[in-house]
DNA sequence: ACCGTGTACAAGAGACTGCTTGTAAATATC
DNA sequence: GATATTTACAAGCAGTCTCTTGTACACGGT
């Protein structure tokens, strides 16, 4: 068995991932550095809103976890820290009856083991 | 509700539902709600909230579309209307089109639910 | 050392949020 | 009709959010 580890309590609350995903323009931010990393500057740029607004955003973004920092140079490389969202998906699969996760309850509750693998 | 949305947009579909759920009273207000239907004065007996400010948390969350009101005599009684929550599974399998197959995945290895603390 | 570029920090304006107290509307009971 | 119960509406206050302008800091090139 691996020892999967959380470290939940240095993320942030859900409040915090929830309300910085709750605007457009971040989810726009997010958009942009799904998958290449972005300097500031490059994302600033695709918006109207002034380069500190955006920089404030990403400030807000970074604070919830969903953005990782790396420095070069003068410059600062965003991307998307998509572990971040985990809270998210536990509000998800808590307030939302799916099939999966009731499957995932009946498991808990009833089999230790699963019954099935893949071929 | 006092915050009428007279001079800004109104709130897109994400935006709503997304600012409602980043509060820890109205995920609460939810959870209650999940399984049965209840009449707004005894969701606002398990707060030490004004009964205003629980019906103002109600509000918020039928304007988002996450609570149906069902009017019974003088009582309203609400219940989770858990296809709200669309624009949350969005959001997430945009930026974690993983989170699902992960879910799955903490299925098949019969992982513990981790406890939860809200105020 | 100087200057230009990239970025964050600081402070303030205006709107919004979450709460409170006070009140009104709708239904039930007498 | 009168009264109680249940709930929402209204207004106001303190704190927070998002944006702006102004500025400082850090690095790289000349």
């Amino acid at each position: 068995m691996k020892g999967v580890r959380k470290q939940s309590t240095a993320l942030a609350a859900p409040d915090a991932v929830l309300r910085a995903l709750a605007d457009p323009h971040r989810r726009q931010i997010l958009r942009l550095v799904q998958h290449t990393e972005l300097p500031a500057g490059r994302i600033a740029a695709t918006f109207t809103l002034t380069q500190q607004a955006v920089s404030q955003h990403i400030g807000v973004l970074k604070q919830a976890g969903l953005l990782t920092e790396r420095r070069e140079g003068t410059r600062r490389l965003y991307a998307l820290h998509h572990e971040a969202l985990e809270p998210v998906r536990e509000v998800l699969s808590e307030f939302w009856p799916d099939a999966l996760s009731r499957l995932k309850k009946a498991v808990e509750t009833a089999h230790p083991r699963p019954p099935k693998r893949e071929p």
